[in-house]
DNA sequence: CGCTCTGTTGATACTTCTCAACTAGGGTGG
DNA sequence: CCACCCTAGTTGAGAAGTATCAACAGAGCG
């Protein structure tokens, strides 16, 4: 029941490869809420979560909070090697554990062996079809179709790691925290997940607990 | 000078560690509004833009069009090696140039040469600011926000190639371009642009002239 | 119990989209 | 040369969608 992080296919089952790097890790517990890492501190660093889900979020000019990354298990952050001003990572659930490589570790075992290079690469590029999933996600007119479009990125990512349940999706954030995902008021993501459940897309058991009945109706250009 | 143009930096310029890369090239002539390459079969490429100006689409479930990405002299492209249906990439200029690389023989480079692996793991770093750019862009709430970020993320991009050209931009796309970049109907961009004329931000000269005045102004989060 | 936090629902105001008309520039062919 | 068309851009009016403000329900917890 380890969330054994076979996580996305191309970065899937990295176990050998991923193996030399391993060894660099300090494991980060966090609880619900609490922040992972901080801004300039965190720019030395890359991070992977191995379990639990995280929230990156950023302070933009005009001093709103933007949630520019959900983080699940096998997702690698820290790329960026900044550390942009204002950007920190939060822990969503209770027992959240984030790895923490030392970057300069890091570049030097890649440096040194062609296999863990490549791992890394393999890291980079799946971090990069995320960020382009979720481009592509607010760029969708609607609130329903974003909303939508969010549950069906959100349950692929959470079934590829190792539950075969297949369309049942548990949300590890709050209504605020999918709108500042999704760029959309906490009441308009409310609605639309009433709009989507009138539609029978999907079915709400408790505001957090998502059973995913159409995907079609997911995706569909809806109205209402 | 911002700190975020640093990250534009190494990708500018990299003459010596891509020496090995850029040997794998070949040159794609393109004229505007020309396909450079196409869905499926641009899967076994990786991209980088030469000269010009390029825009990368994406075909939305629903038939939209969405631009997820505007590329300049020194990006990279195609590193999700999957080539997404009913993705492709047009020129937006007269005689854009993009090189094409096999990926494969990449791979084979960076798995013989330390040197060139770190160069391509800069190269997809880069990608992922800059994609976090558009993300962070495509958050904010106001119209004329996105526009005023848009055009300063472009100012950077743009004087970040070669040109020491201060303050002044000139648009490689149309309205309606940029409106499917920012996720807004070109009447709304157009209607941006004179608020941010109308508030001293910039000057336009010609539709795809701009003239930075008032950084802060482009910043700010004006209504109007 | 009272408290807080999260989520829901309603009413209203505001932003943006949509449809439409109009202008300016560039090309073409008479 | 001008008429013509085509595209890109601008502007306006009305419709649609979302944000905002507010009230309220339920769960968890001291």
């Amino acid at each position: 029941m380890s969330p054994r992080s076979a996580s996305l296919a191309p970065v899937a089952a990295p176990p050998s490869p991923l193996a030399g790097i391993e060894a660099l890790a300090t494991p980060l517990r966090r609880r619900r809420g609490e922040i992972v890492c901080d801004g300039e501190r965190s720019a030395p660093f890359l991070y992977r979560v191995e379990a639990g889900a995280a929230r990156r979020c950023a302070l933009s000019a005009d001093g709103r909070r933007r949630i520019v990354d959900l983080l699940f298990p096998g997702d690698f952050f820290g790329f960026d090697g900044e550390g942009r001003a204002g950007s920190s990572i939060e822990a969503l659930t209770e027992g959240t554990i984030v790895l923490r490589y030392p970057r300069r570790e890091v570049e030097a075992l890649a440096d040194a062996d062609p296999q863990a290079a490549r791992a890394i690469r393999e890291i980079a590029f799946a971090a990069i079809a995320r960020l382009e999933t979720q481009i592509s996600l607010l760029g969708r007119v609607n609130a329903v179709e974003k909303v939508g479009a969010f549950l069906l990125a959100l349950e692929e990512r959470q079934s590829a790691g190792e539950r075969a349940g297949p369309r049942r999706v548990t949300l590890p954030v709050s209504r605020c925290d999918i709108g500042d995902f999704l760029a959309l008021a906490p009441e308009t993501v409310s609605r639309s997940f009433a709009a989507l459940e009138r539609r029978g897309a999907i079915s709400l058991s408790a505001p957090r607990d998502v059973a995913i009945l159409d995907r079609a109706a997911l995706r569909a250009r809806g109205q209402r």
